[in-house]
RNA sequence: GUGGGUAUAGCGUAGUUGGUUAACGCGUCAGUUUGUGGCACUGAAGACCGUCGGUUCGAAUCCGACUAUCCACCCCA
C-alpha cells in the first residue's frame, strides 16, 4: 500500500483485537497495587534531560546512548523519559510530598522511550507499571515490593517465572568489593573481551553480567558482593530474605545481578523468564536510598520497581493465559427504513442512559446482514424493527444464546427490555438461587455459560 | 552500533529447475425466493509479488544496492 509513512521503528499500535489484554493487565496491577497501599501518580512523558543524566547516571548507557533527547523551542534540553523512576522522584521532591505521612507509597503505568535496536521483548516506546515507595527503610518494605509483584504474577495466573535478589550494599561495602574485584580481575585482564577491559576501572561490577563466555567463565570464581557487605548492608539484606521465606516466596540469591541504573543501592531483584527470548527480565527493581539526596532532597530512603507490560503481555501470550473479554452488546436493534432507524436510535439511547451496551444499523444493510453483524459482535438480545413493529407497538426481542423470541412492547421499552432480561436470567440459574444478581454482569455476558446449546 | 534470517492480497501461507490471465485458507462483502445470526454452498472485491537497478527473448523466482521487519549481541522493562 502506498501509505505516506508507517508506525516509527520499534512502536506498536495496539488494535482493539488486543487492547482488552492490555487493560485487563493494567486493572489487575492498579487493584493489587492499591491493595498494597499504593497510590497512582502521573507525571510528564518528558523532562529536563538534566534530570536522567543526574538519576539514571552519566556513565550508563541508558544515558549515554538511549535517550530521545532534543531541544525544545526554548532552547531547553528535553529528554523522553526512559524509565518512570527519575520523574517520580523530581514530583515527589518538588510537591513537597516528603512533608507528608512517611511512606508514601505511589505506582504509574507509562510509556518510556529508548532508542535501542528492536528485538524481541524491547522497543523504542514501551509500557512500564512501576511502584516507588519513599520513607521506609526496613528491609520489610523491601520484601513488600517484591510481593507486590509476585502478586502480580499469581493473579494473571503466570508460571516459570524465578526471582533472583542480590544486595550491591551501600556506596561504603561497594567501595571496598569494586576494589576487590579490580585486583581479581586485572589478573586475567588478558582474556576479557574488549568492552569488559574498559569496564575494568570505571564499572567492574559490570563484568559479572558480561554473556561473553570467557568473562562469564573468569567470572564464576570473581570475588562475591554479599562477602564484601557491611553488617548493615549484610542484616538488612537477611531480614529480606526473613520476609520473602516467612511469605513462602521462592527466590534464588544470584550475586551475579547488577542492574544497569546507577541509583540502586543494598536489594536488587529481577523476575526473569526464559520463555520469551533473550529480553527475560520481566519487572527488575530495588532500593535506592541515595537518590533523593543525590536530587537535591533531604536523606530519604526509598525502593521501588519497573514492570515491562510488553514483555508481561509477551509472556502470558505465550503460556496462553486466560485474558477475559469484556465484549458488549446487549441489544442489536435491526431496522429497515428511515423512520425505523430513527426509532431505534432513540431506543438505542434510552438503554444507554440505563448504562446497558445498544446498537443498530448505521451502514444500511438487510436485515440478514444485519443479524449476521449482531452475532459477530457478540449481541446478547436483538430486535427486528419494521414497519408493523412501528404501528403495533411491539416487536419481538431475540436472545441470540438460545434463539428464543419474545414480545416486547415499545413503549417504556427499556422497562420491558430489563424484566425480560432478569427473568430469562432468573430462569437460566433457577436451580441454584443467587444472591444479589447484578443486571449488568448478567448483561455482559452471565447468560451465556447456561441455558443454551 | 555489529551480526544473521525474512520480505507475495487485511491476516496466515503456496508458488516446483526463471516461461503466457500469481494460487489457497481465514477475514470482508453479497447471494442461496418473501423481514432474523451461528452451519453449508455459490460468487465478488482485494496483490503494480518491499523499493530501485541489473542479468535474460522472458523474473515473484537469479544478482546487487537500499528500505522495512524479525532474531541475536549489547543493554534493560
Amino acid at each position: 500500500m502506498g501509505l505516506i509513512t508507517k508506525a516509527v521503528k520499534g512502536t506498536l499500535d495496539t488494535l482493539p483485537a488486543e487492547s482488552y489484554k492490555q487493560q485487563y493487565i493494567e486493572q489487575s496491577m492498579r487493584e493489587i497495587a492499591e491493595n498494597y497501599g499504593f497510590r497512582e501518580m502521573r507525571t510528564p512523558v518528558f523532562e529536563h534531560t538534566e534530570l536522567f543524566q543526574r538519576s539514571v547516571g552519566e556513565t550508563t548507557d541508558v544515558v549515554q546512548k538511549e535517550m530521545y533527547t532534543f531541544d525544545d523551542k526554548g532552547g531547553r534540553s528535553i529528554t523522553l523519559r526512559p524509565e518512570g523512576t527519575a520523574g517520580a522522584v523530581r514530583a515527589f521532591l518538588e510537591n513537597g510530598l516528603f512533608n507528608e505521612a512517611m511512606p508514601q507509597k505511589i505506582y504509574y503505568l507509562t510509556s518510556c522511550y529508548r532508542y535501542e535496536k528492536p528485538q524481541a521483548g524491547r522497543l523504542r516506546e514501551f509500557h512500564q507499571f512501576g511502584v516507588e515507595c519513599f520513607g521506609a527503610p526496613a528491609a520489610a518494605e523491601d520484601a513488600e515490593i517484591i510481593l507486590l509483584a509476585n502478586e502480580i504474577f499469581n493473579y494473571l495466573g503466570l508460571n516459570n517465572i524465578t526471582l533472583e535478589i542480590n544486595s550491591i550494599g551501600c556506596p561504603e561495602c561497594r567501595k571496598k568489593y569494586q576494589d576487590a574485584l579490580r585486583s581479581y580481575f586485572r589478573e586475567h585482564i588478558d582474556s576479557l573481551c574488549d568492552t569488559c577491559k574498559g569496564r575494568l576501572e570505571k564499572n567492574p561490577m559490570r563484568i559479572l553480567d558480561c554473556k561473553s563466555p570467557v568473562c562469564s567463565e573468569i567470572a564464576k570464581n570473581a570475588p562475591v558482593i554479599l562477602d564484601y557487605l557491611c553488617d548493615d548492608c549484610r542484616e538488612h539484606f537477611e531480614l529480606v530474605k526473613k520476609y520473602l521465606d516467612a511469605n513462602e516466596i521462592e527466590y534464588k540469591v544470584n550475586p551475579m545481578i547488577v542492574r544497569g541504573l546507577d541509583y540502586y543501592t543494598k536489594t536488587v531483584f529481577e523476575f526473569v523468564s526464559n520463555e520469551i527470548g533473550a529480553q527475560g527480565t520481566v519487572c527488575g527493581g530495588g532500593r535506592y536510598d541515595g537518590l533523593i539526596e543525590e536530587m537535591g532532597g533531604k536523606p530519604t530512603c526509598a525502593c521501588g520497581f519497573g514492570l515491562g507490560i510488553e514483555r508481561l503481555l509477551l509472556l502470558m501470550d505465550t503460556q496462553k493465559s486466560e485474558f477475559p473479554e469484556k465484549k458488549r452488546c446487549d441489544l442489536y436493534i435491526a431496522s429497515l427504513g428511515e423512520a425505523e432507524n430513527i426509532r431505534a436510535s432513540q431506543l438505542a439511547t434510552d438503554l444507554r442512559n440505563e448504562g446497558l451496551a445498544a446498537e443498530f444499523d448505521t451502514v444500511g444493510r438487510s436485515v440478514k446482514a444485519q443479524m449476521k453483524y449482531a452475532d459477530k459482535i457478540g449481541a446478547l438480545y436483538t430486535m427486528v424493527l419494521g414497519t408493523d413493529e412501528l404501528e403495533n407497538g411491539t416487536a419481538r426481542l431475540k436472545n441470540m444464546t438460545d434463539g428464543t423470541q419474545t414480545e416486547i412492547k415499545l413503549d417504556d421499552f427499556c422497562d420491558n427490555f430489563q424484566s425480560i432480561v432478569i427473568k430469562q436470567a432468573m430462569d437460566a440459574f433457577s436451580d441454584s438461587p443467587i444472591e444479589g444478581l447484578d443486571l449488568t454482569q448478567i448483561l455482559s455476558g452471565g447468560l451465556t455459560e447456561n441455558g443454551n446449546d
